[in-house]
DNA sequence: GGGCTATACTTGACTACGCAAGGAACTATA
DNA sequence: TATAGTTCCTTGCGTAGTCAAGTATAGCCC
């Protein structure tokens, strides 16, 4: 676990500038990019939980709070009374797209600051195996 | 920032069985692993908020738990009266040593299914390159 | 010695998140 | 078609950990 620790103290670099700028956490963030990056824009509750490693309960906080600032809305499925939609409203697009340059620039350096390309990959592989990691997708813009 | 979501469940995996089976958490064991490994059984409060990527009050509050268990004591510093040691108890002692081969295994487990030697070895290094990454220390039991 | 800044630690208020339990709605089985 | 089991989501409660502010000590420099 040790091995690990690193995660912690990067999480909070990031997370800190992104909330003094933009009062958003990485969490919120993440969730409007796996939403922008999702068809329609929309997600349901569950899988939004598996991107982002959160229990069923923490993305209904979450969302909670996305939803009371407009950056998200519910959408009900015609198919399945039981699953609501996460939405991407247009102000949570703005938002985005007003927080993801600085952030974006700021997890760049902090990555090839330290590592290669090469060794990037590498990590990104190593990392993949772990139980409820991301598959490696080059579409987001977050490594 | 995706690239490293593989750890929450790690370590809520880890987590589980330390805290079903020895009522400890990950950090409860990890601080316990670090006074047993340092000298005099001893750190000061500084010191083991590095090494466990927690802030001054979070280690407060981690060692007022160890402490009301009998875990870990105090004790003063004789040059120094700003600083306050935790010291590893006999009990302390006896409890790491219960937890650990259980948790061990675990953390051996999760590894060794997914790497062999050597990528464990490229990745303990990668990691190690992020901020507040502890060093990789051979001594330790934890990878 | 008297002030200044830095360091070690604690405390109060707050937040994020997990877990357990529960309510709907869907699906399968009889 | 009734029943049982499963899935999706929410709610209450508890906990770990942060931040900001405060206290106490150390070490400077005049």
């Amino acid at each position: 676990m040790r091995l690990l620790r690193g995660n912690a103290a990067t999480r909070r670099a990031l997370s800190a500038q992104l909330h003094a700028e933009h009062e958003l956490t990485i969490n919120d963030f993440e969730c409007l990019l796996l939403l922008a990056h999702a068809e329609e824009n929309s997600l349901r509750r569950v899988d939004l939980a598996e991107g982002l490693q959160l229990t069923a309960s923490g993305v209904t906080r979450l969302l909670d709070g996305l939803e009371h600032c407009g950056l998200v809305a519910k959408a009900k499925c015609d198919t399945d009374a039981r699953v609501t939609y996460a939405v991407l409203t247009d102000e949570g697009r703005r938002k985005l797209e007003a927080a993801a340059p600085a952030h974006m620039a700021q997890v760049h350096a902090l990555f090839t600051e330290r590592y290669t390309a090469e060794e990037l990959g590498v990590l990104a592989e190593l990392l993949s195996r772990l139980p409820g990691a991301a598959t490696v997708d080059q579409g987001t813009c977050t490594p």
